[in-house]
RNA sequence: GGCGCUAUCGUCUAACGGUUAGGACAGAGCCCUCUCAAGGCUUAAAUACGGGUUCGAUUCCCGUUAGCGCUACCA
């Protein structure tokens, strides 16, 4: 049974990279019916914020894509503390009563890697038990194999076949001094225990997997598959970090600025991942038809964003792209909470809202223009724009726009072409261009000097509203 | 410093020894047109550097350089 999870530890909001790995995996489950778990991992006791729990879920729920189990690891110390002392039972680690920062051998790490302090290893189980039982704080390590120099190996699917020396693996912390498991232990106990059959997680862990794969030996557990993803990194090369580029890395920048989740899910997907058949628009269901770990590429890929467009340009084409092919009918519950939290009321009955958003999608990017660009399709309080201001200070523009007003009013009919008949035929009458009345009146009648086909805006406006608002001009 | 990973247009990427090095976003131009978008067409733009291997290297090997990661009783 496959199965895999996605394992932050909340200790500040969900960001972009962390929401790649969250859906990696969710694909990869989704792909071969396998199992997705969420578990948080929350041993850093000192840096957990409730806050920050409550923003992953937040980023989490509104990506939409769910999961199947869930944990906590602070709900499961115990296990992790009984794999610390099977480890320390069965030789394969032991105390280091080395105060926390006074490690010796910091100072060595400009010809090599500290490895141990010195003298701990040796200490005999008995004088370790006897003085940790008279209360003397110790943290327990990986008691790494230094008599011969053994090799790690493991094949990763992304990156393919990785070995280490032992020489290069230092006596890593399993527990903490004030009892608490580090990631290490903690992490592997639990994969472990929750039988996890694929750990897929940042590129960054790439180097740990070697001591991983020594805690699983260890512990007589079967090791995982690995798939290492490639960083998420900022313009300038840097690791994306929440400290150093801010909230443009969060998750919730995008949903703020208006874009679809699943435009969202699509865009991070092609940050290190390609179906190498030239698509970049994909529904969520081709994106578990196709995704493998074949696709993933080695190198970071760069999100890009400045200090004042914290958007990725591509991200902004994608959204565009979703909101205009998807069903018209999915789009709007999207648009509706919009245009509600604006306090914007849909202003005809049913099928017109369908028939509005049709009609302003094709040049809208995010769920944001509705109720701004779009504004005086749902309100008749509209800001005027200087050049749609520009169109109707033309000469014998305001005095034909009123006379249209007029002439709609005395015309039962209000369609499309009946307006267009109209409209036409008044220019002639004034011996105007009808470009004039026909760029007037969507000033007019939106406040702005684009958009759509003066004629649509006339029927998504309505009879009454729009002769109201040529009247006025 | 040590160890590990990586290196194709500005950015995301394709090409798993033989291509005029392809696509997309962003940029420029043209067409379309009641405006603006959309759409269509065109254009500019890349194999980090140096050695090998090979009839032939973006592709395989080595070195250099650069970037990133790990090197915490963070994750």
């Amino acid at each position: 049974m496959l199965r895999v999870r996605f394992a932050p530890s909340p200790t500040g909001y969900l960001h972009i990279g962390s929401a790649r790995t969250f859906i990696f995996n969710w694909l990869y489950a989704r792909r071969h019916g396998g199992t997705m778990i969420l578990r948080i991992d929350d041993t850093d006791i000192e840096r957990n914020t409730d806050q920050s729990l409550q923003s992953i879920f937040d980023g989490l729920n509104w990506l939409g894509l769910g999961w199947d189990e869930q944990y906590r690891q602070s709900d499961r110390l115990d296990l992790h503390r009984n794999a610390a002392y099977q480890l320390l039972a069965s030789g394969a680690a032991y105390r280091d009563f080395v105060p926390a920062g006074t490690d010796e051998g910091e100072k060595s790490h400009h010809d090599g890697p500290w490895l141990f302090n010195p003298g701990q290893r040796e200490i005999s189980v008995e004088e370790s038990d006897r003085r940790a039982a008279a209360g003397e704080p110790f943290v327990i390590r990986y008691k790494v194999p230094r008599d011969s120099s053994e090799i790690i190996t493991f094949h990763d699917l992304v990156y393919g076949p990785q070995s280490k020396s032992c020489n290069d693996i230092e006596d890593f912390a399993l527990l903490r001094s004030n009892g608490m498991p580090t990631y290490h232990l903690a992490s592997c106990a639990d994969d472990a225990d929750l039988n996890i059959s694929h750990i897929v997680r940042g590129q960054d862990h790439l180097s740990n997997t070697f001591k991983h794969v020594l805690i699983f030996r260890a512990l007589g557990s079967k090791i995982p598959e690995f798939a290492h993803l490639p960083l998420l990194v900022a313009p300038d090369g840097a690791k994306l970090s929440k400290r150093k580029h801010g909230p443009v890395v969060s998750v919730t920048t995008y949903r703020d600025a208006g874009f679809l989740p699943h435009t969202y899910v699509n865009f991070l997907c092609l940050l290190g991942w390609s179906p190498k058949d030239n698509r970049e628009q994909l529904t969520r269901q081709e994106l578990v038809d196709i995704f493998s770990f074949e696709g993933v590429n080695r190198s970071n890929a760069v999100v890009n964003f400045t200090e004042d467009n914290p958007i990725d340009a591509k991200a902004l084409w994608l959204n565009s792209q979703h909101m205009r092919s998807m069903p018209v009918e999915d789009l709007l519950p999207y648009v509706e909470p919009v245009l509600a939290e604006a306090g914007l009321a849909v202003p005809y009955p049913a099928p017109w809202l369908a028939t509005t958003v049709d009609l302003l999608r094709a040049r809208f990017n995010t769920l944001l223009d509705y109720p701004t660009r779009g504004r005086a399709y749902f309100a008749d309080d509209f800001p005027v724009e200087a050049d749609a201001v520009k169109n109707l200070d033309k000469p014998g523009a305001r005095e034909g726009l009123r006379a249209l007003g007029a002439k709609l009013e005395a015309n039962p009919e209000f369609t499309e072409a009946s307006v267009e008949k109209d409209l036409r035929d008044l220019a002639d009458e004034l011996g105007v261009k009808a470009g004039l009345l026909i760029n007037g009146a969507r000033a007019a009648l939106t406040g702005q000097p684009v958009g759509p086909s003066a004629f649509h805006v006339f029927t998504a406006i309505g009879r009454d509203r729009a002769i109201a608002r040529l009247k006025a001009v």
